[in-house]
DNA sequence: ACACTACCAGACAGGTCTGTCTATGGTTAG
DNA sequence: CTAACCATAGACAGACCTGTCTGGTAGTGT
């Protein structure tokens, strides 16, 4: 990847963490960057183009730290959880990128929610396989479940409830 | 409340649930609602007072829906959650407003995020005080987890994982 | 030497947004 | 009657947004 396209897409996805995506706009973002308009509009077709890159990569990210923790059965489920609430309960946390991409972008039909479709059936999935080799028969209803709970923990670490956080992942991880 | 303003108020509160608070511009509310421009800032100071007004109002309409849901103990917590997974699989359903504009304004101290903030902590309370007046000890913790369900069961039924809605709802009421 | 690619700086058009303003018409209370 | 109030229509300014375009620089491979 060129570098003047590393910086733009760095640029991108702090701001559109941190303050949203439609509160940024694209000159902030070439002048944060670094980078000229043309050169943007030469790597990037439309704004549009970049949330999607933005979105792809996290997904990517996220993949390979989540599949990197190490453990067995339900002991890496726990690991997983326990990450989830510590990163929750950091320092520059705003939320889950896909679920506010999710709300920013209110037609389910968008290119963004599809990026957010394929991320939640991944982590539903990834937690089905877990709960399986686990010797989990009812892998799939749990695994809906955890969903839900990895919902709820993002929600309340971006609106500052620590203490719901922890609640969450200690009942995620008595759960399973 | 005159009439102009409370066309104003409903058309806000349909076009900010359904598409979202930053992409829908004042010139379409006073379009849509039929009201004349300088007639939307006799009744609001602002946009930002008409998003005030907008959340408050839902606030109030939904602690009188939720104290209004009758029964006893956990039994009343029961039927609560049981209409908001009903609630989330419904046609026209796109997430909590108070989490939706959570999201769309990034600035903790901005005056929206007082009113989700206010939100959450009557939410919170009221499933404490239901939870006390059952007997439980250990009321708190289990609000705090409560409430990440509620979080968690919204989202899910935003981005239309209904299995995963259905899996939070039976979890939540197997808990209590 | 040449073509190609990547990059920069910044003007520009066309649209949208918020908020203000003028000018006018009803209705109601004193 | 008149003054206060609520409402209408719509022009307008100023800011911001996206996306296009011109023109120029530097490096690279053939």
């Amino acid at each position: 990847m060129s570098e003047a396209r590393r910086r733009l897409l760095d640029t991108a996805s702090r701001l559109f963490y941190a303050e949203g995506i439609h509160t940024v706009g694209i000159d902030r973002i070439i002048a944060e960057a670094g980078v000229a308009k043309a050169t943007f509009y030469h790597h990037f077709k439309a704004k549009d183009d970049l949330v999607i890159a933005y979105l792809t990569e996290e997904y990517g990210r996220q993949r390979v730290v989540f599949e990197a923790i190490e453990g067995s059965g339900t002991e890496r489920i726990g690991a997983i959880f326990d990450m989830l609430g510590t990163a929750s309960c950091g320092p520059g946390f705003r939320g889950c990128p896909f679920l506010n991409a999710a709300t920013e972008f209110a037609d389910p039909t968008h290119p963004v929610r599809g990026i957010v479709d394929d991320y939640r059936a991944w982590f539903r999935d990834f937690m089905g396989t877990l709960l399986t080799e686990a010797g989990r028969v009812e892998a799939a209803p749990t695994a809906e479940f955890l969903l839900v709970m990895r919902d709820g923990i993002a929600v309340s670490g971006m609106l500052n409830d620590v203490t719901a956080v922890r609640s969450g992942v200690a009942t995620a991880m008595a759960t399973i």
